[in-house]
DNA sequence: AAATAATGTGTTTAATTTACACATTCATTC
DNA sequence: GAATGAATGTGTAAATTAAACACATTATTT
């Protein structure tokens, strides 16, 4: 049993709290957003080719310090606007990373956002600057502490897509099963069952039937369906059941 | 299609960077912990009365401001340490708040860590001064956003429990599956099936029959078992199916 | 018209989850 | 020390869910 002593009480004045808060013990937090798209059934994400000299040839997440008076969703909401033209993507707070030495300018605690975008919606912008899709796969190397974020956000992504749809937002959308099957399987690293991928789908009941085919597809066309996100939001499910 | 101007590059220069980290910008940091405790079958929250006039009677979280040069993480455990005299419970980053106006002090954005603790080992310690257990329903009001982040915390303890034996740390290491049964009903706020809970944490196959019995139970004695914990990191899952 | 390639569908089996009841053991009481 | 009370400990049947698996259909291309 322990005999350090314990401190009962918040023992600061209001004041002196200003004083630490307002002056001493500040620190610089940044947001990094990890930014996945989907495209040629790869799972993608979207780097940015550092333009610091002593990083050339590395590539880093998007990220921007956060302003003072600037809540950090909304930091996070601008680094994406700025980035990639759009509102309204999918965007989540994932995890802050705060170990001392991690960035070289000085301290800078990062909280990592993960959005997905339509790839297909965002094409043309980033043909001709230092932003580019990489496949996640072959990821190496990032700058600072970039790679443990982006291996972290990849967990992330794959626990998230299986409990809750935010994975659709990569799709165009209307889209085939097969187009939403080949989604999963990039995500996840792995071949799932066509018949059972569907069945699941189906009894879901949240696959809207557009009425519609593919098209310019050099196949049999497949059928074409949409998500009903509203339906969705009535009937999440909480409970799952132990299981580890 | 939006027609926004889209930033290309990282259009800061080291030195400007610097500057920026080292002067401009800086926010304050602070760590917030949801200290989960469960005693006379109540899961409960450790809470510290407010001792600045200005909030007198409010309860809080037990919080502190990050130091300039100290990890996170460190930061977390040094709080749970200063509050609770222990090292070694069990502590998980949650969620990052950081609306502006979220603290009347300037700006403080506070990083929010579920920890979990064995009330019995520590029950004395919080006696004579400002802490207190509190169970978790009679919550109701706290100081500044710490309500929401208690509440985001219970919703994260409810899932988490249910995917990893987190939940654990908060009995005794020998343990009769009554108290684990109520362990999780208390936190998941629900009645469980007496018989399939027993089937279902048997089958998992990670409870490790200690050969001993309950002592001064009013009734008879259910046996004692604790969790290996070992066995548990060889054997993770990792995939358990899409269904939202 | 034939070949190709992907879509679309159903069943059987196994595994898991749920619902549900009675005998056993220890402590307490009379 | 016999009877009572209260919680422990166990098994089975039914229902649901997941997994494995094959063939007919449709549009495109040749």
């Amino acid at each position: 049993m322990p005999t350090t002593k314990i401190e009962a009480k918040n023992s600061k004045t209001f004041k002196g709290l200003q004083t630490e808060v307002q002056s001493i013990n500040r620190i610089a937090l940044s947001v990094d957003c990890v930014i996945f798209g989907f495209d040629e059934n790869k799972l993608k994400v979207l780097l940015i080719r550092s333009d610091l000299k002593k990083y050339h040839n590395k590539f880093s997440l998007l990220g921007d310090l956060v302003k003072p008076e600037e809540d950090l969703d909304t930091s996070a909401y601008r680094i994406l606007k700025q980035r990639t033209g759009l509102n309204d993507l999918y965007l989540e707070q994932v995890h802050t990373f705060g170990a001392f030495g991690r960035h070289p300018a000085g301290r800078v605690v990062t909280v990592a956002y993960c959005s997905l975008i339509n790839v297909q919606h965002h094409k043309l912008k980033t043909l001709d600057n230092e932003l580019h899709w990489h496949e996640v796969d072959s990821v190496s190397e990032l700058l600072f502490d970039h790679k443990k974020i982006f291996d972290l956000c990849i967990e992330w992504l794959q626990k998230r897509v299986q409990e809750h749809p935010l994975g659709l937002s990569l799709l165009p959308n209307k889209f085939s099963l097969r187009e939403l099957q080949n989604l999963y399987e990039a995500i996840l690293d792995k071949k799932l069952d066509r018949r059972n991928f569907r069945k699941k789908f189906f009894s879901m009941d949240y696959l809207v039937d557009m009425g519609e085919d593919e098209q310019n597809v050099p196949h049999r066309p497949g059928r074409l369906y949409k998500f009903d996100y509203e339906k969705y939001e009535k009937n999440k499910k909480t409970w799952s059941g132990i299981d580890f």
